[in-house]
DNA sequence: GTGGTCTAGACCACA
DNA sequence: GTGGTCTAGACCACA
């Protein structure tokens, strides 16, 4: 079962930290086409956020076609967002790991590679509109 | 000249985007010590903010010791947050964006490598998330 | 045999969207007096829906006269809503199938064509909403 | 300006009846980009709703890209609906009306034409997920 | 003043 | 019990 991890410093809306954090899962991999979301009384005793801002996150990923909500059953997956290429992809995330541990151990901090994703990403991929890795 | 890109959408307060533009450029090298940040009105020209929320990003970046404003002069960096190892960091550097072009071409897209990222980043440096420290 | 289809997510309760379906069926001579209703366990089988929902909807449905209960064999319509003019109205309807034929041609979505509808059926019949009747 | 009627019969969400109601505005091209909504406050002064439901519908529309909020200054049409054929289907548009016209003389009721839509949309258009014209 | 988020609590639909 | 909606009120960001 996905456990959620709300950062109160980021400034983002707990709300949409809740659907972010489906949205990765489930382009991870970690959640699948099925599995049931923890119910708002789960994720309220495990994160002390308002069972309707629990709500709220589900409603629009509901929206979004990405879950289902039946009541009297609990909010279930009904969409992956895998790619293909992340299914196969176990070389690509060693690679990674590799890079972060590299990166470590040349003294970089979290902050520092935080800063040079948002770079490499921004010139692999084209800027976003604002600049938030977050 | 740093140029801020605010993004509405993205739920996180103005002041903080551009507090986080500045600090990532301090970490990447773009900005240095002794380097002029825009006017507030140059950046109101460029983003329509408004510019008490530019004054605000700039404060609390003097108050962190990060930048100082001259009257009459302008704001300028006076510290620097650049790692030693991200100086010298041609190879990570280049490592990162040979991964990057990797992953694009493996069919990935920005919000997976996201994802990934974000995996990779707790693995490797530990969870950021979840501290609450309100 | 009348099969329901149900919306998830309009945000309108089964029991009502079961209720309006019977009801539209009744105005355009889908079903006629004499007819039965598909049972509880016969409409769960199809849409997954509890069965207490189909029973309530009928219960309304009787209440209203349209239709009766006769335990041990069914729900059977007793009142039709057929007005004259939609038994003998077939050049109105294929006009109407006319028009919607146009529309697409010309371009417009499903969406589009709704929209026009509405505006259309305030100008032709008066407004349905702004009652406020609470 | 745009207002809002609101149906509290209907079964649908207030805020999904404002959304809806831009939504058919925009694809009519009543509402254009640039256009201001009414803000929270006078829509709660026309309407009597509660002025967070008001702002949960635009805040709908802004994830959707239709609309922006700018705090201080109020929420604007940013994107519009309307199709190219929806900007010059005079023609189109009076057909619908005179058919409305010929279904009324007919005798028949609001209700009646909208049983008749619903058929002839789903003939046209294909079915919907559900069956709601609404 | 205008919009954004969150909370607490109420009431309803559905299982 | 689980989810959906609404309200009232609080607090903050932004103009």
């Amino acid at each position: 079962m996905i456990e959620f991890r709300i950062d109160r410093r980021s400034g983002v809306a707990t709300y949409l930290q809740i659907g972010q954090q489906v949205k990765d899962a489930l382009r991870l991999g970690l959640l699948n086409v099925g599995d049931r979301l923890p119910t708002a009384k789960e994720v309220v005793a495990a994160t002390a956020v308002n069972p309707n801002t629990v709500l709220r996150a589900y409603q629009e990923l509901g929206r979004e076609g990405l879950v289902e909500s039946r009541p009297g059953a609990g909010t279930f997956v009904c969409r992956s967002l895998a790619a293909p290429a992340m299914a196969e992809n176990m070389p690509l995330r060693s690679g990674l790991d590799a890079w972060m541990a590299e990166a470590r151990s040349a003294g970089l901090s979290r902050e520092d590679v935080e800063a040079l994703v948002k770079l490499a990403l921004d010139k692999g991929f084209g800027n976003r509109r604002g600049s938030d890795t977050q």
